[in-house]
DNA sequence: CCCACTTGCTAATCCGATTTAACAAGCTGG
DNA sequence: CCAGCTTGTTAAATCGGATTAGCAAGTGGG
């Protein structure tokens, strides 16, 4: 891409240096015996020039490309992917490294491929990331490689996972129901999905709910009931309205994420009920439309930032990597659509 | 990263060949001469033994990384954002690309330093890319390189740019007012943004409004009023909360955006106002939210993958890249909050 | 004065490809 | 029968750095 670039041999000339002493003043080693002189006519020289390493020429000797991939199933069409990835890449930049973007969509052939365009580009390491948490088998390219599981557990697989801590949440959504003085009438939207119907649920939906359940119970305080159902926006809406039509009274919804929430709000809306004044609505993920509710809505944050940069920063820590499950802490957002029961 | 890589030396010898006829014939080239049986041999080894090019050493060669740079000033964190780095990713893929994604957070230092992180790495182009369409002025770095605009405009600056149309979009959303039969009682919410309030606004309510007003006037149609505002939901909300209050009854809404939609939703169905049957409301950009709201948004989409997609073809193009203004057709997505007046 | 030891620096090699220049062997035509 | 062409192949240079091995000049001790 367009003139020549200044190279070190120019510079080494320009300060009248062999290349030798200019790669060791460059790089600021003292391992080798350099005079003060030669090495600051090298700064010089190279400053002047606005001279910049060619990093893809360093790395064919150096085996470290300062460069990390990223392999992800569809990460960037969910709401969330950006988090991730800002983070990853925020991480990334702080240690001079630089993030290969890639999404498979699912396609294990185009799985394999994507690994080998990053392999082929020589990254120190791989990220593999999923969309939404839950079990994978990553590509057989992958093993024997510096390896991150993003967002996802491969039991077997040698790598380290980074995972929300799911099990905690469903803690902490369970303390701030007890704390607003709810024992009964209590009612999960979503459910456990033990019978995986939205396979996002999988290891959420079960997390959650033990979390939930645990806190409830030795709070003194149970659910209710348990709603298992998808967890799209109309699976709020649709079931929350045929609990009401059932003659059902919620005083409080935990609803296993923000869709099923906003689906609430409508069927709710519908038959009248305000948030938090007849119901308290509380629920998981913190999507951008959590805060834009109205009533805002208070829910268990996943911390999709935090994800990235770790998997990053795990990737750039030197030695070996340990398969070892970091679960990364989700934390509560306080807003408007938790309240004291209604009386009565 | 793990063990010795195969080399191309471990193939020529497998086949029994220098490595110049390896190279040649994995390549694939017939400026030199090479016997089936070598050519043969070579392929074989290559095969057998699983060799995959060293894209690093290939491009301190060739001078090409097969490597597209991405900076962005805040892309990742915006709800569009996937939908254009997957544009750009695909059309990168096809051309066996691949994508560093960077984002400087409007950081001018950062956007600096960004640049030199991927010009080290030799890309062979650069995608300059904005959150929302608006004129930029880029780093110096970047004069003089191969870069494409992509959703922004830097007069002066030699490249380039890919942007939606914006005012074929405003005519699509009057074409769509006039075929449900709307003439009258036509209010335009969040305006021109002419003295800019949400910097989001300054070309894209411009030319939207632009587009609206030619076509509707064309139709023999005219807006009924035009309310300047701010873009988010609350927005949306209360200025048309403030319209009803008023006494004003409009029939049909055109909302800047969705996030005004969905406060203006609010907003009417707390007055008991139903879309469509008393309001008819269509807006531009086509955010998730627009299909799950009840009824559905029909709203004009901002095309961020194409965007994406064609920044890339465009570094991809061979031979110089020409500074001209790409205009990319935003799609009406047709849905339910357009209707037929309501009588009387 | 000579040997051993610093000090300061450079020549040469390597990394893994691509590419240029050249060369040996076989064939053909005059 | 030999010059000249084709065919098939390889040695060597190159890209831009990092690294290893080694060398010349100066210093100090005996």
């Amino acid at each position: 891409m367009s003139e020549r670039r200044i190279t070190m041999a120019d510079v080494a000339r320009k300060a009248g240096v062999s290349s030798t002493t200019a790669s060791f003043a460059l790089a600021g080693r003292t391992d080798m015996r350099i005079s003060d002189a030669a090495r600051a006519r090298v700064l010089e020289a190279a400053e002047e020039l606005g001279y910049r390493p060619n990093v893809t020429a360093r790395s064919l000797r150096t085996k470290s490309t300062q460069t990390i991939g990223l392999v992800s199933d569809r990460i960037t069409t969910t709401p969330f992917a950006g988090d991730v990835i800002r983070g990853a890449m925020e991480a990334a930049r702080e240690r001079d490294n630089l993030l290969f973007i890639t999404e498979a969509g699912g396609d294990s052939d185009a799985e394999s491929s994507l690994v080998h365009a990053l392999l082929d580009r020589q990254v120190d390491a791989l990220i593999y990331a999923s969309m939404f948490t839950r079990y994978v088998t990553p590509p057989k390219e992958l093993f024997g490689r510096r390896v991150v599981l993003l967002n996802c557990l491969a039991p077997g697989f040698a790598a380290p996972s980074v995972v929300p801590d799911e099990v905690e949440a469903g803690r902490d959504a369970a303390r701030a129901l007890l704390a607003a003085g709810h024992t009964e009438g209590i009612w999960a939207i979503g459910g456990h999905q033990a019978l995986p119907a939205t396979p996002e649920g999988i290891i959420a939906g079960n997390e959650r709910m033990r979390g939930l359940e645990e806190v409830l119970r030795e709070g003194g305080a149970r659910l209710e009931g348990v709603v298992e159902c998808d967890w799209g926006t109309p699976d709020g809406h649709r079931e929350v309205s045929a609990l009401l039509a059932q003659g059902h009274r919620p005083r409080a919804l935990v609803c296993l994420n923000d869709r099923l929430s906003f689906g609430a709000y409508q069927a709710l809306g519908e038959a009248g009920l305000s948030v938090p004044g007849d119901v308290s609505v509380i629920s998981f993920d913190d999507q951008d439309i959590a805060s834009v509710l109205r009533p805002a809505l208070t829910t268990v944050r996943l911390p999709h930032y935090q994800l990235g940069r770790l998997a990053v920063e795990l990737t750039l820590r030197s030695g070996p990597l340990e398969a070892v499950v970091h679960r990364v802490p989700m934390p509560l957002q306080e807003r408007a659509s938790v309240g004291a029961p209604a009386t009565g």
